[in-house]
DNA sequence: TACAAATTGACAAAAAAATAACAAATATGA
DNA sequence: TCATATTTGTTATTTTTTTGTCAATTTGTA
């Protein structure tokens, strides 16, 4: 029986890095990659990421090393790269304007259809061809639209709140930009990004070397 | 003599968690918390949060636990938000706006005190009151003043050229935003931000559960 | 004051993660 | 074709991280 020994958080988190460097790898028109170069390109053991795609299945081949195209579909597959995912945003701030205008995630899989906010000002406009409705129309819309990651870029204050509301109305992934750690229901997935504590890292590092 | 152990990432990175649950716990006005009511509240063992504080000095007290305000005041000197850290911020786009406008980070410490951008109808403007000038002058402008961290939002094309610019003039700490893995020499600190892999291990989580 | 309850700091044990080692398979070149 | 170089997938080992345990100390209370 299908003994899906369970892959672990710091294997998961290494994949997009990965799938970046594979991608750059085909940009540069790079057919076959060893683990030992791209160990050397990423800065990590070959032994980590023999192991590491190894939870995944035996993408390599003796001798050869790894066909970068083929590995490079492969994550995309496990990371689901290769299928959409509906997103909103929530909080029309600085924040949620310039996540609004990445073109990346579009590229990445996930499309923004739709953001919401409570200012009147904002209500009705566009921004880079996305309408803001008003937070009141959430239920309609995710009654009939399919959102499948919830996107908080609210104040922080009105956060928890927020997330409730949001996962009521039945949206099980959220990308939390506030500070505060939003831990909802076990069928809820919730990434914070947290960045005032990426730059404090990020500072303490600084002074560490006695800069 | 001083055998001051290496104190690990995984240990500094949970800190600003620390921080920010002690921060809400003074809003709360609660004076003393012992490391298993914390534990509750964090979600981790109170064996972790002693040994964690314990790298860095002994803060609590037996039978009694931690004082709030104390240990809150510790943390801000470890994580050097006693001090002020000047910033810039390159490349003037929708994040290098964003962040620009986020109050936050001056309330930890961090001050963005001007922003460099290459295009002309930005340049001379100001945002959230910090003018922006063009990237030309950079070296006159590190010359000039002391600047701690480089905030990298720029294209992803530019990032490498960009990060190799600020490094050259004096610039020790960079926090970049690109999906590029920035790998300077070993005296500059780097924080990578890398937004789309976060949301790609929300999308991954999301599809493993079967939604 | 004396005793029970609480709680830390330190150390030990367990678990998880990273690295190393190597047999088996493949590629390459004489 | 054959011998040698590579290189993977897998298992073993080492290192790191997390968790558990407990003596020592303090608080709070009768």
């Amino acid at each position: 029986m299908g003994e899906d020994k369970k892959i672990s958080m710091a294997v998961i988190r290494r994949l997009p890095r990965y799938f970046r460097y594979l991608s750059d790898l085909m940009q540069l028109d790079i057919k076959r990659i060893s683990s030992k170069e791209l160990s050397e390109r990423m800065h990590i053991t070959a032994s980590q990421i023999r192991q590491d795609l190894n939870c995944f299945g035996g993408f390599g081949q003796q001798g050869y090393g790894y066909n970068v195209e083929y590995l490079y579909n492969e994550i995309s597959k496990i990371l689901g790269t290769d299928k959409r995912f509906t997103c909103i945003i929530v909080g029309a701030g600085n924040m949620g304007n310039a996540l609004a205008n990445y073109e990346n995630f579009r590229r990445r899989g996930f499309d923004i259809i739709a953001i919401f906010d409570v200012d009147e000002k904002k209500i009705g406009t566009k921004i880079n061809g996305i309408e803001v409705y008003s937070n009141d129309k959430l239920p309609e819309f995710t009654a009939n639209n399919k959102v499948d990651i919830a996107i908080l870029t609210v104040p922080n204050k009105k956060v928890i709140d927020v997330a409730k509301q949001i996962t009521s109305l039945g949206i099980k992934a959220i990308w939390n930009f506030s500070p505060t750690d939003l831990r909802l229901g076990d069928d809820v997935v919730v990434e914070n990004v947290h960045l005032s504590d990426s730059l404090m890292v990020l500072g303490y590092r600084l002074r560490e070397k006695g800069y």
